[in-house]
RNA sequence: GCCCCCAUCGUCUAGUGGUCUAGGAUAUCAGGUUCUCAUCCUGAAGACACGGGUUCGAGUCCCGUUGGGGGUACCA
């Protein structure tokens, strides 16, 4: 029975034909406590509940992320010879992949779909560190064939950022993670804003209130501040006293009238509580470390705990994967779970990302946003693939992965318990690799977006047209980001007056030598002016010649002109730097050049 | 302070009691290719935090120490 529970409940581990964690023997250590955990979580006696609540559901429309069905492991091969379900076309249907394993013939209501949710509050761009999260909600959710649910949590009204909720789907979308109910396609459990909801919230606080399973509170932030500090100073844990005599609803107007701020308190049952974590396992905490925390704020909006709850229950979401952060909030998840009667969903809390130096990922340490990537000439496929990386291993040595694969590998056993640090020096070799692999039709629409988004480079103010375009790529070769482009071609399309001569490079390349790279571009500037027809291989043969004819290599020819034209010493190969310039704004510059040295 | 969690190269990780004198990637260092930058190729160096147990045998299981992280909000 256990057993069965167990495997039903695990939604990965099987399609690829792996072991499965139920079967005697071989069961791997952690495995053990993963099934252990889910075991124990399975009698809650209401998990039938969101068995029901499930079923009532209908598939939605797919909101269509870039390009993403074209990503579908439409040729995925796998050992037990299922295939995964489609997500495209088959929301509803019945894991059945996810029984391969053979067991006992499962039962319908213990094995609901699996609704994920990710449930950003909208403080501005997606954090790379959210998009981790939702990556691997939103591949559960399609490997399973469940449902993925975005939901903004807007319930802290002094940090919502106008705007916030757009820049999140973009940010969303240009990963390819798209969503089956939530904000801009909708559902049958909206609104998906939780500002949206406050009915529910308020019956349900409501509800509380009359079990009297909450009380209203009237202190102000001081007066708790220095409750606190009396604390501390006494080195014991503040836990917030609950008063004898709980107040009422006369209470709560009196201290209204008083212009006292007026919040709704859960009144804390007096037990330990035990989390089932599948990648922590058990984790209790002790009655005693939990108090009455507030779950209505004196604005009137529910605190994250009561709304985060309340809308997990009423969207059907049955297994709940977040940062490790919110752990040791669970149990205040499960006692509100337990005071409404609501089935406790699965619990997926993963390992945190931080930045080198083992802090919290924060801006200061650099681009954090996923928008940022965008802008700074990432690959979406590739930051999903090296953040899938962060707290998770498909195992043996792989690394690289296409999001096809990381659907067929993902499983929550693979996760790791241990905080990873953000390595960008990785991404960067990921992606100078990935882009290297990437298919001409690829760079081309990547290098499309990176030019939109960043629409103050000198390559998007110059409109370049799509032959250009796709020449860049071709000459830039071996570039690492779709920023490297601008970086080291981005001197063709400004003004020649715009060129400025970094000083190290006329020294090195002009000056030294008594002036050799000045006297090589006197010697060149004549000739080039007679140089007909322009192109690659004219040029080539003609700088070959001077290279011959005075016996001298090519950098003695090549790197004057590349700082003559450029201003730097980074350039493009020479032949291409000077047929993209073309030929008078080349002569142009070498002639400035030539000035600077009178 | 208190509670909880975690622990393999600098970093991401493989490792499921013997096949581990610990594998891969990245970073670093040394060579090489190249008209610059970048790419690319070859090689080197680099880790089981410490101390106790259990076991014929421990990177792997247990306990402790140390270190790191999270929580302790009218943030999420």
């Amino acid at each position: 029975m256990v057993h069965e529970c167990v495997d039903h409940d695990a939604p990965a581990g099987h399609a690829d034909g792996r072991v499965a964690h139920g079967q005697p023997g071989a069961v791997p250590t952690r495995a053990e406590r993963v099934a252990a955990s889910a075991a124990t979580g399975a009698r809650d006696p209401d998990v039938a509940g969101v068995a029901a609540v499930v079923a009532i559901h209908s598939a939605h429309g797919f909101c269509g992320g870039l390009g993403l069905r074209s990503q579908w492991p439409a040729t995925v091969h796998l050992a037990s010879g299922e295939r995964p379900s489609a997500p495209a076309t088959s929301h509803h249907r019945t894991p059945a992949g996810v029984h391969a394993a053979g067991h006992q013939t499962p039962d319908p209501m213990s094995t609901p779909m699996i609704r994920t949710r990710f449930a950003p509050s909208p403080t501005g761009h997606l954090h790379i560190g959210s998009a981790r999260t939702a990556l691997f909600n939103w591949l559960l959710a399609r490997k399973t064939g469940g449902v993925f649910i975005l939901r903004i949590e807007d319930t802290d009204t002094d940090r919502n950022v106008p705007g916030a909720d757009r820049q999140i789907i973009e940010d969303l979308r240009w990963l390819g993670l798209n969503w089956d109910e939530g904000i801009e396609v909708g559902g049958p459990h909206g609104p998906y804003y939780q500002s949206q909801r406050m009915d529910l919230y308020n019956a349900a606080i409501r509800r509380l209130l009359e079990a009297g399973q909450a009380y209203y509170a009237f202190d102000t932030s001081e007066e708790l501040d220095a409750m606190r500090g009396e604390a501390e100073a006494r080195k014991q844990a503040f836990r917030y006293p609950r008063p004898a005599r709980l107040p009422d609803e006369s209470d709560a107007r009196r201290a209204r009238d008083e212009g006292r701020p007026v919040v709704v308190r859960f009144k804390m049952p007096a037990e330990d509580i035990t989390v089932h974590d599948e990648v922590m396992g058990d984790v209790t905490v002790a009655a005693t470390e939990l108090d009455d925390f507030i779950i209505r704020k004196a604005d009137g909006m529910p605190v994250y705990h009561l709304a985060n709850v309340v809308d997990d229950t009423a969207m059907g979401v049955n297994l709940v994967m977040r940062g490790q952060e919110f752990l040791a909030q669970t149990p205040r998840h499960i006692a509100l779970q337990r005071a409404f009667g609501y089935p406790t969903p699965r619990y997926v809390h993963m390992p945190l990302t931080m930045d080198m130096k083992g802090r919290k990922l924060s801006k200061r340490d650099g681009a954090v946003e996923v928008h940022a990537f965008r802008q700074a000439g990432y690959l979406p496929e590739t930051l999903l693939n090296f953040i899938a990386l962060l707290g998770w291993s498909p195992g043996g040595d792989r690394e690289k992965m296409t999001v096809a694969e990381m659907l067929e590998l993902f499983s929550i056993e693979r996760m790791n318990r241990v905080n990873s640090k953000f390595d960008r020096d990785k991404l960067l070799a990921f992606n100078t690799n990935a882009v290297a692999e990437a298919s001409p039709e690829r760079l081309s629409a990547g290098f499309d977006d990176w030019l939109a988004v960043n629409p103050d480079s000198p390559l998007s103010r110059a409109g370049l047209d799509a032959a250009t375009r796709a020449t860049l790529l071709e000459v830039n070769r071996g570039f690492r980001t779709f920023a490297d482009i601008e970086h080291k071609s981005g001197f063709l399309y400004v003004d020649d007056e715009g060129i400025s001569y970094d000083p190290a490079a006329v020294k090195k390349v002009l000056a030294k030598n008594d002036n050799a790279g000045f006297h090589m571009l006197a010697a060149l500037l004549p000739q080039l002016e007679a140089l007909e027809p322009w192109s690659t291989e004219s040029i080539e043969g003609f700088i070959k010649g001077v290279c011959e004819s005075q016996g001298v290599g090519m950098g003695n020819v090549a790197q004057p002109l590349r700082v003559a034209v450029s201003g730097t010493t980074i350039s493009p190969a020479i032949y291409d730097t000077l047929v993209l310039l073309g030929k008078p704004r080349t002569l142009n510059r070498i002639r400035r050049a030539l000035a600077i040295n009178q």
